[in-house]
DNA sequence: CGGTATTTGATATGATCTATAACAATTATT
DNA sequence: AATAATTGTTATAGATCATATCAAATACCG
């Protein structure tokens, strides 16, 4: 119903299929990560959704930290400095709740940031329980730098890797299970 | 190179410009999970793949476990079990290295599966330093029952969610992803 | 053959992530 | 004013993930 795109077909096979991988000379190559020279069957596992998902995020979170890692900056991090560029004025438990992060775990994770003079807790004058998140000028500058790097190494990997279409579609159905599911 | 926007799609961005903050209109509904009114602005964090992937892979674990509570398996244990039935006579290392599983903490993991009495460690004849592993009949079982669980509540209702087209084109490019990147 | 290196399962341990309860200060409700 | 709810916080426990190390067994190699 919301999805249906019905031209999401044509995947990116065309690539870099056979990237001269060989098979196996059988020599001594821990090539398979086996040890053992016969790769394993998979099975059913390669039709379980949720396997590929762990298995693609694993991968995805890893090349996002190779990418940003002059700026030091996790996936998590990263999407705490967005959500306060887009949203000035938020407190704690609002960035914390868009987030998915409880908030007592979100608090360890501001002391970093706020210690790296990347974002500060401003008590709030209207009510003063909760800590308005304000990004510094050091936080735009990291986080401008972040943007660009995560855009033109990250995404753009991806994008080559699947195409704009095919990466236009997997987002959407991400975002479709994310919320929808 | 260059992420170039051309041709993204760009989902709700229309919806709420400026938001003149006075759209609270609300009396107590927690419906937005922020607890205040108005939702915030994701922002670029909709495009970012990560970020969906992260949160759909959560929705997709959390929804594996309702369907297979009766039986008590997370997805590590059912792609063990899955595993182990597709390649009986494979030893620990040779398991866990398949599914990203590092020995030392396979170890735990194989305990808890055998002292439910789903799997057995059988000291190799041929090298009687590694344990093969196998199903029990009990693991078998079991293992059958999750399959018609998962096939039946989980990927069913990823299938009305996303149709079936898509959701195989979802589940090759998370594969290439997984494998490729 | 004998000595060395490697592999396997296991233990210990630490780091990180996630989840829950509880508390003081503040605000909201009644 | 009394009570309830919220905010940031601490403490804590569990789960996940990663590394070093070990004894036993095997492979390797001169």
């Amino acid at each position: 119903m919301t999805v249906s795109k019905t031209a999401v077909v044509d995947p990116a096979k065309e690539t870099a299929k056979e990237t001269a991988k060989v098979t196996r000379a059988a020599r001594k190559e821990p090539d398979e990560g086996t040890a053992d020279g016969v790769a394993l069957q998979l099975g059913e596992l390669s039709e379980l959704l949720g396997y590929s998902l762990k298995r693609a995020q694993l991968k995805v979170f890893e090349d996002f930290l190779r990418c940003v890692a002059p700026l030091q900056l996790t996936p998590a991090q990263f999407s705490v400095l967005l959500l306060l560029d887009k949203n000035p004025g938020r407190n704690q438990t609002e960035i914390a709740n868009t987030l998915g992060i409880l908030r007592p775990n979100f608090v360890a994770m501001l002391d970093g940031l706020e210690s790296r003079d990347l974002c500060t807790r401003i008590r709030s004058t209207n009510d003063r329980r909760s800590h308005i998140l304000m990004l510094t000028d050091k936080g735009r500058a990291v986080l401008a730098r972040a943007k660009k790097l995560v855009a033109a190494k990250h995404e753009a990997r991806l994008n080559e890797l699947l195409g704009p279409a095919n990466r236009a579609a997997l987002l959407e159905m991400l975002a479709t299970i994310a919320k929808e599911f």
